[in-house]
DNA sequence: TAAAATTGTTAGGTTAGTCTAATTGTTATA
DNA sequence: TATAACAATTAGACTAACCTAACAATTTTA
């Protein structure tokens, strides 16, 4: 059985190896900076990962994956998103306060809570942010989506997840009257900084580049 | 914040103190064997509740829990069973099921959570085995009922609640077709050994004095 | 009431997960 | 290619939660 901790390491590299499209490794800074610890830190908990066959890794080397490691990594996934998907759905939590307990709800232990959970919900296929949610089988669709960044002025896009979890970026969004199937058109952007006037259900604002590149949209 | 096993300290003292009517204090080695650790790690952690202010202790004297310190372990056994009454009412678990994934689930901190769940469960006033779920201001109805060990030999009850919440008493009790509010009538008694003969919905079934003492009847 | 039994504490160790400071290995750049 | 910058590891410490073994206090009981 693992920790809450290993769980957490897993679950960080899984997001680090699939962020971008053919990324498949990371490094000890990366790891330890994106958990909140120091370099010293992670090394260490690398080398029980190593120990217990959660990962590749070489002294100095790069770290990913090993396929048991990456399977418990996509469960834990599933859970979260699981739990973000019922605390949205069922009990009226906002999506940007979603996220934080389900940090939290991710480390319960109970295959079958898993399952009768998936079932309560009519097995989503994605969450509340518009990610995909793997399935009973650890099958999680692998996705590379357009950024509203990329859209070329004067095409129309529809939002379909963001990328950006953090509650204040959602709550953003939010005031933005805009979410999850929003159609979105282009009108115009400034070379100058990136940023861009879009259009909402007829209202025009201006977002900036940073706004834009957290919109996922197709 | 409380880390788990301090939750888990605390659980266990309500417990210990709330058990038995007029009991308002535990001994160490009776928390210990409770909590399946050594009197020595016990002690250890009586002094850090001690120094948080959440029971009232002294070296070689007895324990009880502070008004914080209950209304902290209050708040855990609401949720325990607020839990337990989700994964029954709405996840199809059994009975016997709900408390192991219970232990996990009451230590999520989130009074959003907490709130939300009673309200989805229609604020339930008892959970699967018939105990009572204290309401949101930490209200616990503390009732000491009957076991069907009291019960006249010719006398009828009716079962409200176990006392073992063990998965094989739970399961044995199903499979005898016993459930809260059945209605019970003891024929008859063995002087030896305690056991009786009581009859369920037309069945005249033997069970031990044991298994009796943990019905809980009205 | 003194000895025995029981109950509880202390001392000293372990493991997981964290830290800082010092050091080593790797990569980029002048 | 030597050196500077960066990335990663090691050594040594700390805390929380546990342990065993030894000891001390309290309660029981003969
Ligand atoms: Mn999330
Ligand atoms: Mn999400
Ligand atoms: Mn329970
Ligand atoms: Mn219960």
């Amino acid at each position: 059985m693992l920790s809450f901790t290993e769980e957490n390491y897993l679950k960080a590299l899984l997001h680090l190896t699939m962020e971008i499209e053919d990324k498949v490794e990371a490094g000890t800074n990366e790891l330890a900076f994106y958990l909140g610890v120091k370099p010293a830190t992670a090394t260490d908990m690398l080398k029980k990962l190593k120990e217990k066959k959660l990962i590749q890794y070489e002294k100095y080397g790069k770290i990913s994956l090993s396929d048991t490691g990456r399977n418990k990594a996509v469960e834990i996934l599933r859970k979260h998103r699981l739990w973000e998907t019922f605390l949205y759905e069922k009990l009226e939590f906002t999506w940007d306060e979603v996220h934080e307990v389900a940090e939290q709800l991710e480390h319960i232990h109970s295959p079958k809570l898993v399952d009768k959970l998936d079932k309560f919900l009519g097995y989503p296929e994605v969450d509340p942010h518009g990610d995909c949610i793997p399935n009973a089988k650890g099958e999680l669709k692998q996705s590379f989506k357009k950024t509203l960044s990329e859209v070329e002025t004067g095409a129309s896009c529809k939002m379909v997840a963001v990328k950006d979890n953090t509650a204040a970026f959602l709550q953003y969004v939010s005031q933005l009257n805009l979410g999850i199937d929003t159609p979105i058109k282009v009108v115009s952007r400034q070379a100058y900084d990136g940023s861009m006037e879009i259009m909402i259900s007829g209202a025009t604002i201006n977002v900036s580049q940073k706004f834009a590149e957290n919109i996922l949209i197709v």
